[in-house]
DNA sequence: GCTTGTGAAGACCTTCACAGCA
DNA sequence: TGCTGTGAAGGTCTTCACAAGC
């Protein structure tokens, strides 16, 4: 799924007062072929026009709307380790929509503290919370050992995608959309190249 | 590239003293067919026994060399705010191989302090700093706007894989390796899943 | 009997190349 | 002329299914 790549890129330019944008020119920010940009987004619908491009301000709206972007989403944020800290102060989610209104912890010199206007509460109202604030969207930013036992928690209280910070690959039932940030398998992915395709010399 | 992946589970199997393991179980684990895991694995070489499977220490050891994990890297890392100090103190890198052996910043309130056992360094002294500790490695934790030149700059003196935490495409030259983390990216690819593969009700 | 390694088949994704429209 | 939208071609990745080996 490419499309909050376009999206970023829209942004950028949006943000730069242009107007229209050609696949070309996408492509190269992108790094990826003009064929594919065109191929991607005539799927989900005739947002250019043939000469021009497309319009920015029309496109990113409609990428908006196709990936969800055109609603509030309320996020649980579980583990207020230093981690956990670092992502609750990201300015970058509520541009994007996204909300942190809940956060959770189970060490007890934790809970009670305010970070960031948010109160922190123990594991155990995660039920009660999730309910009541709406939330669907959660954030898995807690030791390993304990990441599975929280992602059940969570989807048993209705959660339907998780943001997993802990380095394994988590559990869920169908229908619950996961996806992990692993900077350790990044950066493996990366030495994989390094060794196997350097250039010889 | 799934291999990275493979060894963080072979690793927990290992910690948990097991021998063998069957490309069915590593398929559950895994959210992934048995028979694409074999395919995997041949590619590499026979590390299987019929009818018993595969040597959770011998696999592991043959993965961690093609992933070059059998030797140490050298990373500096670019940027301490918050999201730089966390990844300083995350404790995976380690054991994996990765130590990052130098940090830089701009702002003259942190240049000099010690972080982690580390003196911040200006960005004017990357270049020479990169090469005296053989850095080949590069985290980039900087402010968007300052992205992509700390990249280049990076790139200037020899670094060869760059892993960016800034929510911008990278531009670098071929043979550089970068590999982006970004969190509104994964959370947008899983609104689109909620909205769009949601089943109807 | 159980599980690997692998050719063949199938599914999916990407690129090409060009008609058609601004 | 310039660029999109799109069938067709080409390529890659995944699954199937089974012979071979423990």
């Amino acid at each position: 799924m490419r499309l909050p790549q376009y999206i970023r890129v829209l942004n950028t330019l949006y943000g730069e007062s242009l107007e229209v944008v050609s696949s070309q020119q996408l492509g190269e920010m992108l790094q990826v072929t003009p064929a594919q940009i065109r191929k991607d987004l005539s799927y989900f619908g005739r947002f250019g026009k043939q000469g021009r491009g497309y319009s920015i301000k029309n496109l990113l709206a409609g990428l908006r709307q196709i990936v969800g972007l055109d609603r509030h989403w309320n996020v649980a944020l579980v583990g207020l380790g230093r981690l956990g800290r670092a992502i609750l102060s990201y300015p970058g989610l509520v541009p994007e929509g996204f909300e942190i209104v809940a956060a959770f912890d189970s060490n007890h010199e934790i809970i009670g503290q305010t970070v960031g206007n948010l109160k922190v509460q123990t594991v155990g109202e995660l039920d009660e919370t999730v309910t009541a604030l709406d939330i669907t969207i959660g954030i898995v930013a807690v030791p390993t050992q304990h990441a599975q036992v929280v992602t059940d928690q969570l989807v048993r209280c209705g959660v339907r995608a998780i943001l997993n910070y802990a380095p394994i690959p988590l559990q869920a039932p169908e229908g619950v959309k996961i996806r992990s940030v692993d900077p350790v398998l990044s950066l493996q992915t990366m030495t994989y190249y390094l060794v196997n395709c350097s250039s010889p010399s």
